[in-house]
DNA sequence: ACAACACATCGACGTTTGTCGATGCAGCGA
DNA sequence: TCGCTGCATCGACAAACGTCGATGTGTTGT
């Protein structure tokens, strides 16, 4: 992968459904990147927990043990989400805090429409 | 993989928010299956490519061409995009037409709603 | 300063994926 | 019937991925 951090899609990529024009291969890099965030089930529960929590924000202590993975792999999986544009990470004391960023949930959806 | 097709989500990964409720196992397995079939930017730019035409069916023959991958190749991603529900496959005489599954797609963007 | 803790990174492993050349198979025309 | 054509399948290979134990890093409390 060339760029670790893909915090932000390209503004067409952004806002253009698929299904009116061709992309361009930069588009499609970018789009795929964005649904490989989203092609593992333990990364979808991971965001669907977070989305669900009461408060906007959840501890990676709390990640672990639902996901029935190890500690090492819910860090790898929580850094892809990150890196995806998908989540925010905020360190607070010993702690790690996760947000969700709906603006490239909302994003990814309208490339759909 | 368990099952080759994956011809209809599970109702409820269909239409239940991932901000709603938290995914099972079963639901974020079939989700994941439908994402990483948007994980390629082949096959993002081979469902473009059907999804800008003005028929609303492509030939395979005019796939090949302008996704710059081999005949073989081609035909494997879109099984993929076939398999995942994603795009209906129609063999008439000699050659295979493509059409998208609107509801499919709906049914993902829904999902990330 | 030191020990304890939460999380990240590393190294290694088996599995899955994308790719293509070679080959197989079905449908068409002569 | 026979050869051609369009697409699928096979076999092989390198690259990417998911996973975990071991280890590193930074922060807190004593």
């Amino acid at each position: 992968m060339a760029a670790s951090k893909l915090a932000v899609l390209d503004p067409i990529a952004c806002c253009t459904p698929v299904r009116v024009d061709v992309l361009d291969e930069a588009q499609a890099e970018l789009l795929a990147a964005s649904f490989a965030a989203l092609a593992d089930p333990i990364r979808l529960r991971l965001l669907s927990y977070i989305a669900a929590a009461d408060a906007d924000e959840v501890c990676a202590c709390d990640l672990t043990e639902p996901s029935g993975r190890s500690q090492p792999t819910v860090s790898h999986h929580m850094k892809i989400l990150v890196d995806a544009g998908l989540i925010e990470r905020e360190k607070r004391g010993l702690w790690v805090w996760y947000r969700l960023v709906p603006s490239r949930l909302d994003a990814l959806r309208s490339v759909l429409g």
